[in-house]
DNA sequence: AAATATATTGCAAAAAACAGCAAAATTAAA
DNA sequence: TTTAATTTTGCTGTTTTTTGCAATATATTT
């Protein structure tokens, strides 16, 4: 009688359990939030159509996470705090570790009197932080944190370019900024990228920024692209370049691994 | 996969079952506690379901090791207490200090659909971070901090000027800055000094930032001079503009103050 | 100004939490 | 061993939380 019970509940569960993915209010929170540092910056219906639920859930737990200061909710979606927040401390840095040590291997790269560009995102503000002292450099930036970090450096002269600022981003954007950038060659660009995937190359979430990026390509020799392992084999709806445009790229990870199988002959260094 | 470990807790059910008695309170808080460590979350449905007790007792259990700070009690579950996010708590507290008062002044020659220019300095950044929220803006700006702040102003447009970057006035100088100031013409520039005197004009110590400010001078039909009384009557080396070329001139007094006769019958507008 | 996208609000169904109670199990004492 | 006291457990009905839906309001874009 107990036992037919059991055996009962074992059965639905065989049966209910591939269906249904029950998932905890605190367990989906912690997916966007995962989301939002990982991406910067997210739709609210993307993570519904990811999360499964409603776009209504989606949008309550924004708003509770925001009230956490957790992130910043935004019209239609949602921003990591590193995005808006200007505070030196940046503690809370999604994978900081991971960044830091992409940082540490990308600057490798640099020789005394290179003239580079970093662009935005975390992980470029990552490699102006640990730029090395003793080398000689002249930087283009169109970050306003990244430029904040380079004034630091009194080795580094700094050179912003200039042009409409970007909210989320906060880096330089539109027509100023590209045609400023067709005016530089720069030895090394450094950039980042929200998605990045084998086939489909560098995607964004935002045409500007893809607008921007294009032109810092052009702006420079080799492009070496920064990218947690994370972003490896995702896109979304803008596409900045084919990745047989990058250089270089570098990972936490090391070159041979496994996870890096799908770009190994395709004629990048890979970091 | 899922279905095999489905499939082996049926199995141990049905093995385990004749013996559940002895399970006591304290073996099942472990077992419980064990789950959460291993999974970070879980269900109050399954642990019951597992344990094979009453969601009730397994409810009872999960508050009890809640209460013992072992694991945090959530809405349908428990989560691990490392899965809960510790917020950052920013506390965004800026203490108002006296140029809170010239700013505010300043703010009030704003229109609707302003184009105005923001340059360096503490009390331009005060402008920045209390420009009116109600008014659309459009504002160019040099300094790298007031651009940070712009950047939390919904209804402001932002255009960063590029060029080099000055390490200590954090502003951008250089023929670059000085070009792109040369194409524009702003309705107010914001700009503040390093040393005014009613006779010698605006002076600097700095002849680069003379240079770039002479350009925002320049490119704007008024200038607004920002200036705390302190630096009423004191000079320095390089020469920015004689007074006559300022339109309107803030200080934190009022604009009847004895302190200000010098300036009083020389066309400049006081606030 | 119209059209579209996003937010807000109220509501109802489902799931979960809670409080009280009685049966069962455990412990303590005779 | 038996009995009484205490704790633990499961059940019931009620309250609260969560979630999705629909209608309305607000924001953004064209």
């Amino acid at each position: 009688m107990k036992v037919n019970g059991i055996i009962w509940n074992c059965f639905l569960l065989l049966i209910l359990n591939p269906n249904k993915n029950l998932m905890l209010k605190e367990e989906r929170q912690h997916a966007i939030l995962n989301e939002v540092e990982l991406h910067n910056r997210v739709l609210l219906t993307d993570l519904a159509e990811k999360l499964d639920v409603s776009i209504d859930t989606v949008r309550r737990d924004v708003k509770e996470l925001d009230a956490e200061n957790l992130l910043t909710k935004v019209h239609g979606g949602a921003v990591s705090l590193g995005f808006v927040n200007h505070s030196p401390a940046r503690s809370n840095v999604y994978a900081l570790d991971k960044k830091v040590s992409i940082a540490k291997k990308a600057s490798t790269l640099l020789r005394n009197n290179s003239v580079i560009l970093i662009d935005g995102g975390t992980t470029c503000l990552e490699l102006a932080r640990l730029l090395p002292t003793n080398i000689k450099l002249t930087c283009f930036t169109l970050s306003l944190p990244v430029a904040m970090e380079l004034l630091g450096k009194p080795n580094v002269e700094t050179i912003f370019i200039g042009g409409t600022l970007s909210r989320d981003s906060q880096i330089a954007v539109g027509s100023n900024t590209i045609n400023a950038l067709a005016q530089i060659k720069v030895d090394y660009s450094f950039i980042g990228t929200g998605y990045v995937d084998a086939e489909f190359g560098l995607t964004e979430f935002d045409w500007e920024v893809v607008q921007t990026k294009k032109a810092v390509i052009n702006a420079s020799k080799k492009t070496v692209l920064l990218c947690i392992s994370e972003k490896l084999n995702s896109q979304h709806r803008f596409k900045t370049c084919d990745l047989n445009v990058i250089s270089t790229m570098v990972t936490e990870l090391e070159p041979w691994d496994k996870k890096l199988d799908a770009f190994k002959n395709m004629n990048i260094q890979l970091l």
